[in-house]
DNA sequence: ACCAATTTGATTATTTTTGATTGAAAATGA
DNA sequence: TCATTTTCAATCAAAAATAATCAAATTGGT
């Protein structure tokens, strides 16, 4: 039993049953745990799955408005309620920017039936909004496989075309102290390109990413017109966000 | 037992089981084992099935199964021998354009696993590269959800600013009088301009499609230089166009 | 029969794949 | 919250497969 038979097995498993324990893949496919888990890292690298605790599921569950699965993803509720706050800014007409990110990728259900031009580097938005209302510009360039989206310096000479009402970035980080920061390079320059070219800047970051920060500070507070997170919170740190000429939706 | 023998065995076993083992051709064959691994590194070089350490499989299979969009079954057979031709062509290093298009998409089997720089504006071929040891450029600009492409101004600005040494065209129709056709203006000009960016340019066209006009007429052979069709295609047909400058692969 | 070219096989070194172990991280449940 | 259990990542070692090299066998032409 080698890789390529295994992945057939383990991608035909996780689609047919939506998600898969490591565990029962083991057992299926008559090797350890550790090669299950290796071919398991390198599936989700290519984008073919989405790696959980225990296990793996099928992409499109994760992503997708009706999951149900969500209970192994992350702060779903918390970023759901972030983007229906987010998609009551977008007016008909708008041309906006999506930045790449889980968050705002969860903003694609909520703007689905607005009359509005998106621009965005990320495919999973891509798919999402592909055959709704909304009209899509896609930035090209070097697609970075990890994480589905388009990267490199024509993508930013690209976004530098283009002139949105708003754009909407879900980066890794953000403190008092350090400003915004990402997990790479490339989201960084994105985020600061796309800053640049829109009227509104607006971040979605749920309370878990605040006062955190990433790998890279690429930014400053001043990049930013408006915050968006929820509940959870810290009311005086974001009173000082405020001081600092952020605008809080909450 | 010569090497055409061998060939013939192998091919029709990875046919029949989708994968086999080195030690079982050894064995099935009545020779070595490093025999039939350099039997298998030629027969892969070939594009003819898919090396794995320890054995081969069947290309068809090596592509992950949630594929994207791939559901047109017509001519799959014709295409698939088309495509297999045409990966021939491709060396490593090289730098291809891939237009959209079935035919066109069905390559991305077959070059899985070259290391080469592919530039297209197919989210179907995006999805099919992502992830292997192509590295993928995808072509920016707005997006077609019915053809499941980029097209536009912006686009044809995009492919401008690449050189390629192939393009790899797949558009709808061909004709001796009227020179090459396409369903739509979007895709006309898509294929032209990659025709002009590209040293070498490669029409993949199944046989129904020789001496049918589409919609629109919008350039001469000269744009080609080789056209790659199946062995149904008319010889005395293949003779005219060959007569007119192309070279032609079947 | 002879030589050169090709094909095949054996041996060894290298690479790839796999599995075991251990400490760290994360989920679970009170 | 905390402790327990599970899962994971990292490191190392073993096994399998491969590449590289060279020798032997076969083939084809003279």
């Amino acid at each position: 039993m080698n890789y390529q038979l295994r992945k057939q097995l383990i991608l035909q498993t996780v689609e047919e049953k939506g998600s898969v324990e490591v565990k029962d893949l083991a057992e299926l496919l008559q090797t350890s745990e550790i090669t299950v888990r290796r071919d398991l890292a390198t599936l989700s690298e290519q984008g073919l799955l989405y790696r959980t605790h225990g296990g793996a599921m099928k992409m499109s569950l994760v992503q997708a408005p009706t999951s149900f699965a969500n209970k192994s993803t992350s702060r779903m509720a918390e970023k759901d309620y972030i983007c229906q706050l987010a998609s009551q800014l977008i007016q008909e007409g708008d041309v906006i920017f999506l930045d790449c990110g889980s968050t705002v990728s969860r903003l694609c259900q909520f703007i689905k039936h607005k009359h509005i031009k998106a621009i965005t580097n990320s495919l999973p938005i891509v798919y999402e909004l592909m055959g709704t209302e909304v009209s899509v510009n896609l930035i090209g360039g070097e697609l970075d496989a990890e994480r589905q989206a388009i990267h490199g310096t024509i993508a930013l000479e690209h976004i530098a075309r283009y002139q949105a009402n708003k754009a909407f970035l879900g980066i890794d980080g953000i403190s008092l102290a350090r400003g915004l920061s990402a997990a790479s390079e490339k989201e960084a320059s994105i985020a600061t390109t796309l800053a640049q070219h829109a009227q509104q800047v607006i971040l979605l970051c749920d309370a878990s990413k605040l006062e955190k920060e990433a790998y890279l500070q690429f930014a400053s507070f001043d990049m930013l017109d408006v915050l968006i997170t929820d509940a959870s919170a810290d009311k005086d740190l974001l009173v000082k966000y405020e001081q600092k000429g952020l605008k809080i939706i909450c």
